[in-house]
DNA sequence: TTCATTTATTGAACTTGTTCAATGTTTTGA
DNA sequence: TCAAAACATTGAACAAGTTCAATAAATGAA
């Protein structure tokens, strides 16, 4: 059960079994059901949570109603709301499943347990955060620099696999653009081939 | 000469008299007069560094020659290309020196020793890593759901004092504009008060 | 299987932002 | 101090992206 998240924690780090045992002994596993939703804005996000199974987007709506896709959580992909767990406010989030899906759940408590009696723990997160960090930057300035059609095909050729598994609304709303704009985008790919 | 640098570290996480001393004599202080660079496009960033004095700015160059705004650096604020100096490569970002500047720099093999032997470090770097990662995150939605009058104007209020510091060039850079564009923007907000 | 719901496409009118070129203003460094 | 350089503003023509409304296609639940 917990195979996917070992394979997934030594790609960051070294730990010796024992530790590893350890560590994934404080997941805890749920089934999240397509369209229902692991977390809603206004709540305090109590957990950091690790796909098995399935598909997720991480979003927030606006004070016009329109929704901002931040990422989409596949398996293998870890998943919170950092600000809210961090620091225990309300989200402006919402975690929702976009398929029948699985995760592997540790509660702030636990991940505070490991953090204080297995050291390197403290270490995994700061590379795993690291890692976003970088590519949250490279997503400004391509967010800065290039226009939608050019994020269009990037984001395709990037995850080929999650584009076969989202609808356009769900593309168009990480893209930042509208869903009818980017039907035009693909039509004119599409003319061009 | 290091004051304002503890001052910034106890803000984050409590250490005591002598881990501070340990932590800050591994840096050293560099000027750096106004436009000149701290690093350049291809060089592999060899340091972080923590601005005592002056301003810069971290951008980048795109492959149509226009620049984009990662983010400024005054005082009290942490520069790096985190992605080069962590996987030591060549970075696609130059960092600049807006106004005459002094700053402390650490090494990674100072980085290195102090993460190894004050291990609150470890601590230090992932809750640091972890706010930049809340405002990046933060700005990617503003990006995406918000105009670019909307952008400007939550930019002066949040950095007032930057927005004393910076021309309008590098403002309509951060915002992702044309500065012709943000020249109107400015106008309409004149004409409205 | 069916029909209601969600998703995708299209066109026309509109808004937001860019580009280019000209002009005025401020800063700077020799 | 003064000329050159950098910065800021403006207008006109254009390109990128939105909105709204209508229609078609795909999906899903009973």
């Amino acid at each position: 059960m917990t195979e996917l998240l070992t394979k997934n924690i030594l790609n960051h780090i070294t730990l010796s079994k024992k530790e590893l045992e350890s560590f994934c002994s404080l997941f805890n596993q749920k089934e999240v059901r397509k369209k229902h939703f692991l977390m809603q804005e206004g709540e305090i996000c109590k957990f950091e949570g690790f796909v098995t199974k399935g598909l997720f987007r991480v979003y927030h709506i606006d004070s016009n109603g329109f929704e901002q896709v931040l990422y989409f959580a596949q398996e293998n992909w870890w998943i919170t709301d950092i600000d809210s767990f961090t620091n225990e406010k309300p989200s402006q989030l919402y975690i929702q499943a976009l398929e029948d899906s699985e995760v592997l759940l540790i509660s702030k408590k636990d991940k505070e347990f490991a953090y204080n009696n297995i050291p390197k723990i403290e270490k995994l997160f700061r590379v795993m955060t690291q890692k976003t960090h970088i590519a949250l930057q490279r997503r400004i300035i391509d967010n800065l620099s290039k226009t939608a059609d050019r994020r269009y095909i990037d984001f395709i050729e990037k995850y080929p696999n999650l584009f076969q598994r989202l609808t356009n609304l769900q593309i168009a709303a990480y893209l930042g653009i509208s869903h009818e704009f980017l039907s035009k985008i693909r039509r004119k790919i599409a003319s061009k081939k």
